[in-house]
DNA sequence: AGGGCGACTTGATCTTGGTTAAGGGGTCCG
DNA sequence: CGGACCCCTTAACCAAGATCAAGTCGCCCT
């Protein structure tokens, strides 16, 4: 099982969205690096998951028990819309999207999860089924939480669905943030606050690295792979130069402003 | 206090989202009239809330001993972003909206809220601060209920917090699923849809009444008030005919249809 | 080397929504 | 009655994505 994928939670950054109440999203990323793989056990990865913070271990032991750690090539679904929901998933490496499919075949990514985040917990809360479709967008070890193990768990940990309420909560305030985004930011504001959320610097210069090839981050940002070329085409008079994966932006804080500044741009 | 807010749950409609894990939005509405106009009784409102169903008669009272019922008028602002979450609200009647403020002064709505419908509970379980503003629409009455009796009603009983849960989860899907329709249907199919949405009817003809004005669906929608005014130009060789507030549609299906069939759109 | 493929870019053209500006038609109020 | 709003509609223009169609580059495979 050996992946790409640059390794930060790549779902917080920017404004992401949907299946799954992780909501780790408050973190700020280090530099994407692949931090994880490897270098934590199951059980490392799962205390930490905001869900499960402070989780006792006896409790968490059980839930564990009811899991199954698994590795999926790129490219493979994961589940269907409208599948059972009985298990939820947490990356420990790699990359998956939650996806949702037009009439017309095409699909629009809502979310994006890398390590060290969960999703589609939510999903057996509900209706008993998934929502979206997810699928492995770089090959990826996870691990299945039974859905059994984690309503029982839930329900004898108290505190655990309140964390999980507020958990909820935030991750509602990413799709809402995400909302506004869509109806009162252009294509290239959304493009340059998505790379501005890949890194913490605010200021100067700095390099980071795309999580995800541009067809994705297209479709995360809502436009055509074809489009995300000419956008940044564009942003390279703000500092913005890209090859391949890597994006150098030379003065953030000039980009920062830009994006702000242009506030009346609606498309 | 006299409205003119038409009076279904104006919140559900289409695919709303954000503040408040109401998610009475699987309701299909009826003929959108003010149905709940003095019609009942606080108490009678508050225990019809998907949240509180099922609520034990002393456990409701308690809730209401800290509540008060408002009167606001149009144009009034609730509350701002960042502020303290004190309470929520319940809309008895009339219409609030929440939106986002862009740098430049814009608002997008992200949800409107009418009768029977509660919002702004998600603000007080995680940072305690609203993140959105929230202002009236329509001249309203609601409960405000204090956060206080909240968080003890929640925390007495349990099965109000899962249902909790279950309710925010609900919401959270109205949201991504909204995410989506912005990013892959065109505003012409976001409008209708959004018609077709008033109205439980699947075929023949039907009148609507829009639940609020133009500039506000335009909003809703994510477009201009120029550009909605083209749309529902244009959809009128579809059968959709405006005046004032009232819709005419004359084939449900039609429109439908069409607007499934049109699935390549974007823009 | 060569073929094929996937990811990305570029260009020409078309559509459409934003923008700006003007005007129509209510209603309220002096 | 006249004027001030408010809500909505229209029209003209423009910028920007979408679309369609090539075309490039790197990579894997044989």
């Amino acid at each position: 099982m050996e992946t790409k994928v640059s390794g930060g939670p790549v779902s917080c950054p920017c404004r992401p969205s949907c299946e799954g109440p992780t909501a780790d999203c408050d973190r700020t990323l280090t530099t994407p690096q692949r931090v994880f793989k490897g270098s934590r056990s199951a059980q490392e990865v799962v205390a930490a998951l905001p869900l499960f913070d402070g989780i006792l271990p006896d409790v968490l032991n059980r839930l564990l028990a009811d899991s199954a750690t698994i590795t999926r090539r790129r490219s493979t679904l994961l589940f269907g819309a409208g599948d059972e929901a009985d298990c939820f998933y947490i990356v420990l490496d790699g990359a998956v999207k939650l996806f949702a499919l037009a009439q017309d075949g095409r699909e629009s990514i809502v979310e994006i999860f890398g390590p060290g985040t969960s999703f589609a917990e939510a999903a057996m809360l509900s209706t008993g089924r998934f929502p979206l479709h997810s699928e492995v967008i770089e090959d990826a070890t996870l691990i299945r939480v039974g859905r059994r193990a984690f309503l029982y768990t839930l329900h004898s940990d108290h505190a655990l669905a309140y964390r999980m309420l507020a958990a909820l909560v935030k991750w509602n305030r990413r799709l809402a943030g995400e909302i506004s985004d869509l109806k009162e930011l252009t294509p290239w504001q959304r493009v340059a606050e998505f790379l501005l959320a890949q890194t913490p610097a605010t200021e100067g210069r700095v390099e980071v690295l795309l999580p995800f090839n541009k067809e994705v981050l297209a479709s995360r940002v809502g436009i055509r792979r074809e489009s995300l070329s000419r956008v940044l085409g564009r942003l390279r008079v703000l500092g913005v130069h890209t090859s391949g994966n890597a994006v150098r932006i030379d003065d953030v804080d000039l980009l920062r402003r830009a994006c702000f500044e242009a506030g009346s741009g609606r498309s």
